[in-house]
DNA sequence: GTCTATACAAAGATAGAC
DNA sequence: GTCTATCTTTGTATAGAC
């Protein structure tokens, strides 16, 4: 993959930056053509079908990868390692997880069908998938352990999209997630 | 405030719902005009500094009133009795206040340094708020009631963002709010 | 594949008449 | 206060040369 090996990828890194930072209205094709250190002309070669076509591209090579947190966690023993567990997977991509969460979000509205389909797909795997390791390392209800996972989501949710991008949260370390690790406990 | 008291006003409102359903960049000035029944020229009379600064009014006009789901629970008496009836107050405002915090959040990276600051402050004084109520309904310490709010804040958050929004949670009734009551109730 | 050149619509904004 | 008319910039998109 030599510096300009392939000029469509290259678009679709700049656009997913700029789509990410200004989203879809406030970009313009001009933009992301200097970006690229192209012309218009060149962009509408490699995406014949415009801005909308390249927008689908960027959302779908966004796709934040959900499962990555998850596999951290697979030799957790109780449910406070878990929650720790996702906490610091959490830490390490947050700048960038964030950002792209906060953006599909902002888009979902406007984005198709199928397109939608695929992002709440994403999530309830993910959701599945850490009710599963709740269920595994403390001996819980299958619904219980349903409402648990979702409360995590939720909570991580919030922290990542509204504590921290606000600012919110002064003292310094996420001692929140630390003290939610002792409640579970508490309960399991 | 006859039909046309005030154009002004009427501005406002229509670029408000303008605004939040498409954001900022996506709605135009001409839009706006039309949405009210004049023309760009009216509207540039009323917001002499432009599209800029009638959008800066329209997020003054619209923050949500945080502290509106907190005045409801005065007379609650326990943590759970908190919970379910801030979630029954989160349920009847829920289209609009979903919306409304959507939209904030997603043009909250464009806004000036003054109106992120508004903001911050608001969540503040409820968090503040919270906080305090959770302490006097049971003896909490200053810190702990201080993470819980914080703690109950992003759940409520992610619920009405994500999971909602997403329509993730399946089982028709928010039965995870009443956990969360279950669960705290346990720590209190 | 990439460029130059250009078409054409829509954007934000203003001057000046009424 | 509101309109008509107009300006300038920016937007998406394409044709045709290299």
């Amino acid at each position: 993959m030599s510096e300009r090996t392939n000029r469509r990828q290259q678009i679709i890194n700049a656009a997913s930056e700029l789509f990410m930072t200004q989203g879809y209205t406030a970009t313009s094709v001009r933009q992301i053509a200097d970006a690229v250190g192209c012309t218009e002309a060149a962009l509408y070669y490699h995406f014949k079908e415009g801005k909308r076509t390249l927008f689908n591209t960027v959302v779908e090579a966004n796709l934040p990868n959900f499962m990555l947190p998850l596999q951290r966690c697979r030799d957790a023993r109780s449910l406070s390692e878990i929650i720790t567990c996702l906490e610091s997977a959490n830490r390490e991509h947050r700048s960038d997880n964030q950002q792209r969460m906060r953006w599909l979000l902002a888009e979902f509205p406007t984005l198709g069908a199928e397109e939608q389909a695929l992002i709440r797909e994403k999530f309830q795997i993910f959701h599945r998938e850490l009710a599963a390791m709740i269920r595994a390392v403390c001996d819980q209800a299958a619904s219980a352990a349903d409402d648990l996972a979702w409360l995590i989501i939720c909570l991580m949710h919030g922290y990542q999209q509204l504590l921290s991008p606000l600012d919110l949260v002064s003292d310094g370390e996420e001692t929140m997630f630390v003290r939610l690790a002792r409640f579970v406990e508490i309960l399991a």
